[in-house]
DNA sequence: CCAACATACGGAACGTCGTTCCGGATGCCA
DNA sequence: TGGCATCCGGAACGACGTTCCGTATGTTGG
C-alpha cells in the first residue's frame, strides 16, 4: 500500500521503542501459544508468555479477533495472492479451484480453533470474520466465475456461501483423526461439478 | 426399552412430587430458552424461566449437555427410527440417505447453537457428543451400507465422517441469510454418488 | 545533561459465566 | 403429628474477557 500523504514527514511520529518491542513480542507470543493450545488460550497466558500486563495486549490490538488477523495476516495474503496465480498456471478452471480451496483447507487445519472462531456469531470475532470475508471472498469470486464461465460447475453457489461451507467443514479437524476434513471438502467441491 | 429388574417392585421408590414438578418446569424452561436464546443461553436465565435456583439445575441434569439431551430426545429417536422406515419405503438407497439426512439438517438448523455444541471439543459437551454419535452413527451406517451395496455411491467416507460433515455444515445456519447450509449438504450428498 | 511531558505499562478490579456447596425448607410415611 | 430423607435456593468460587488508572519510562527541547 502506498502512503496516504506524499509529503515527506510522517504525521505518526514513530511509536516508543518499548511500544514496538512489545507488540513483537506479542506477536510472537501470541503464535507461538495458538500453535500450543489453540487460538482461544486465555488472554493470561498470551501476556506470560510475552513478559507483558494484559492491559498491554489490549492497547495493541483492541479486540482478540485484531490479534488473530495480525499473526495470521502474512498467510491470508499469501492465500489470496495464489488465487489468480493458480488460474493462471492450471489447466483448467475447476483445477485452479480446487487447488486454492486446499490451500485454504491446509491453512486452516493446522490452526486449531480458527475454523470455528471464524463462525462464531459472538462480537469479539466481527472483525476476524470480516478481514477473511474482504480478503478471500473476490478472490474465490474470480475462480467460480472462471468455472461456471467454462461450464464445470454449476452457478448455483456463490463464493460466500461456498468458503463458509469450506470454513465450517475444517472446524475440528486436527483433534480427531477419525474426521477428515481434507476428504469432505473434496467431496464438497466435486458436487459442484456439472454431470 | 425393557426394565433390567423383571420383579414388581421398583428399587427406585419414586421422586418427591416436587422433584418431579421442578424437572418438567426445567425442560419446558429449557425447551423455550433454547428457542430464543440459543443451547448457548446463560444456566441461570434457564433458572429464572422455570422459576427455580442454579442448584435445582444441576441436580436434575449433571451437565448442560444432560439438559440438551433430555429436551431434544424424543426428536433424535424420532430421526434415528426414520431411518430403517425410509430405507424400506424408499425408491433407491441413496434417495433414503438423502432423505434421511435432510430431517437431520432441518432438525439441527432450527436449534440455535446447536450444531456448534456438537462439534465442540469442551468436556461439558461429551455426553451431547455421545448421545448424538451412539444413536445416529449406526442408522447412518446402515444407509451408506446399503447404498454402498446398490453401487449408488462410493464407499469411501464412514457414517461418522458423514455425520460430522453435515453437522459442521449447519453451524451458523439460521443466523445469516446468506448462508443456505441445506444447499451445501445436498452438494456434498451429490458428491457422493459414483460417477 | 536534565527536566517535563506525552506515551505506555502492569496488574488490580469489574462483570459474566459455569459449577459447587451447604444451611434450611419441605414432602413423605409411620 | 413428628421425624427424617430428600430437595431447594442462592451464596460462593474460580476462570475468563475486558477496562481502568496510578506509576514508570522513553523522548525531546533547552
Amino acid at each position: 500500500m502506498a502512503d496516504i500523504d506524499s509529503g515527506s514527514e510522517q504525521p505518526v511520529p514513530r511509536k516508543r521503542a518499548d511500544a514496538r518491542r512489545n507488540e513483537k513480542a506479542l506477536l510472537d507470543a501470541a503464535a507461538a501459544a495458538f500453535v500450543t493450545s489453540g487460538v482461544d488460550v486465555p488472554v493470561r497466558d498470551i501476556a506470560v508468555r510475552a513478559g507483558v500486563g494484559v492491559g498491554t495486549i489490549y492497547r495493541h490490538f483492541p479486540s482478540r479477533a485484531d490479534l488473530i488477523v495480525a499473526v495470521y495476516r502474512h498467510q491470508i495474503e499469501a492465500c489470496a495472492e495464489a488465487g489468480p496465480a493458480l488460474l493462471a498456471d492450471s489447466d483448467t478452471p475447476h483445477a485452479a479451484l480446487a487447488q486454492w480451496i486446499d490451500l485454504f483447507v491446509d491453512f486452516l487445519v493446522t490452526k486449531h480453533g480458527l475454523a470455528a472462531a471464524l463462525q462464531s456469531d459472538d462480537a469479539a470475532f466481527q472483525t476476524l470474520h470480516a478481514y477473511f470475508l474482504d480478503r478471500l471472498v473476490p478472490v474465490c469470486d474470480q475462480l467460480l466465475d472462471a468455472a461456471v464461465a467454462a461450464d464445470e460447475i454449476r452457478p448455483d453457489l456463490d463464493a460466500y456461501g461456498l468458503l463458509r461451507g469450506v470454513g465450517n467443514l475444517c472446524i475440528g479437524a486436527g483433534n480427531d483423526p477419525r474426521y477428515d476434513a481434507r476428504r469432505l471438502v473434496d467431496l464438497l467441491v466435486a458436487g459442484l461439478r456439472v454431470r
